[in-house]
Order: structure tokens, then sequence, then C-alpha cells
DNA sequence: TCAATAACTTACTAAAAAGTAGGGCTGATT
DNA sequence: AATCAGCCCTACTTTTTAGTAAGTTATTGA
């Protein structure tokens, strides 16, 4: 047993999936990793089904947990722009590798993410 | 929206977490990937805090993935032991991403895993 | 013969994660 | 003046996931 900030875990692997763990965190990590930079509602329009809340809560994690950095472009109104920070980026290769694991697994059964994505949207 | 075998997914990314989301599937599959063959209570003995019913649970829906494969040794006394499938094997890049992600960030906080492994037992 | 081990299953409960539906503030658009 | 968009927050409910505590069949070892 590891212990580290007051949690516990089995073994490295776990530790990992303490940050990454969840519906959202990957899905939001591996969109900024394409886009590099977002906004609040750019990162919303490109989660289908996600909540208002779902997306601040997970956001406010990944920058507690220092995956992702935030510039705040003005304060009235408030506009931000989300990105991954060093961290966040230093997890590239996972979200480079389980995207093109996921385009391989469609096209056995059938399905050209590629090449027919804008029929997906 | 990408559909495959009545489910419904947003993205790549989405389908890989599919297979390996949860809070054991990648503890199994990693553990497998490091020990190649394992009967069911070698793999439980590895995973502090697994339930039995956490367990075959898991193995069932790995099984049904064809992310693992199992040989039965013998039916009567029931003995078996699971392996990773070619499926469960193209996933290793990412055992072994996230595995030694997980060294680096304790690392950072001071705990050598590879060293004082034996410690966290 | 009694206990222990392996490989599970099942019914039930609890906890964690996610979803719903609203509200709040600011400024731009109509 | 009223509506809308951006960027959230909060209380509450539902769903999903996980944990508990048993029980089953079979065999080996003391």
């Amino acid at each position: 047993m590891i212990q580290l900030n007051n949690k516990i875990y089995t073994c490295p692997v776990d530790v990992t999936l303490g940050f990454i763990g969840g519906k959202w965190k990957l899905l939001i990590l591996s969109h900024l990793n394409i886009f590099e930079k977002k906004s609040y509602a750019e990162i919303r329009n490109n989660l289908p089904g996600i909540s208002e809340k779902m997306l601040s809560q997970q956001l406010k994690e990944l920058e507690r947990d220092s995956l992702i950095d935030k510039n705040i472009l003005s304060l009235k109104p408030y506009r931000v722009e989300y990105f991954l920070s060093g961290d966040g980026k230093s997890l590239s290769p996972l979200y480079e590798f389980i995207s093109s694991w996921g385009i391989k697994h469609l096209k056995k059964h059938g399905i050209d993410y590629l090449q027919d994505q804008h029929l997906y949207k």
C-alpha cells in the first residue's frame, strides 16, 4: 500500500488512475490535447452529453491535480481558456494511444472513423 | 455519435474507455501483463481490496470483450489460468505507460517505488 | 472426518458517480 | 426592454458501481 496525500494506492497503476479515472476526465484531456486552447463553452460543445455541473466539476479537479491550467482572458465579463499543463501534456502518449486504439477497434467493426468522422457529429 | 453493438460513443477515446473503464479493469489487465498467466486466487491475492464478486464479474466482462482468455486446467476440481488475449496484449503500451507514469509521479513526491516496493505490500 | 483451499455465485446494501433543474452575474444582441 | 451566451454554482435525485456476507461444489491435507 502506497500512501500519498492522504489517499492509499495499491500500485503505480492505481496512482495514475486516481488522476484520469471517471467518465469525463480523459475525454476532456484528450480534447485539450488536440485543440490546445479551448474556452469552457467550446469544450462543452465538443463533449456531447456533458452537463454544466460535470464539466465545471471535472475542470476544477483537473486544475487541482495540475493536469490543466487556464488563462483568464477577462474578468468582466469572465472569459477563460483552458489548456494542458506540463503534467497534462506528459500524458499525451496516453491520449493518443487510447484514441488510435479506439479507431483501430472501430475499423475492425467496419467503421472508418477518420474518413467518416463528419458523419458522427 | 458512433454506434457499435447497441452502444453509443462520442469519439474513439470513448470507445476504448468502454473496455478499460472502471476501478478494476486496468489493474487486472496490467497485472496479467506482468505475470503472463495467473489463477483466480493469484490475481485476487495481488489486488488488495478486491472482492470475490468484483473479481469474477470483471474477469467475466474482460472475457466477453475478449481482452483476456483462460485455460481450463481441470474440471473436477475446477482450476483455471487467465491470460491476456491478443487484443488484451495490444493494450500493453497502455499498461506500461500508466504504470511508469505512476512511478514517476510517486518519485516527484519522494516515493521510490521501484526500490522500495517490498515495503508497500 | 474436519478444516482448508480453489473458483466461483447470489442476494442485498452502501457508496460513489453522474444527471437534472434550476439560479446568478455580466455584457452583447435584437 | 428583453433575450441570449458565456461561465459557472448549488441542491437534489437517479443511476451506476462497488462492497458484504453469505453459500456452492470439489479436492487435498491433517
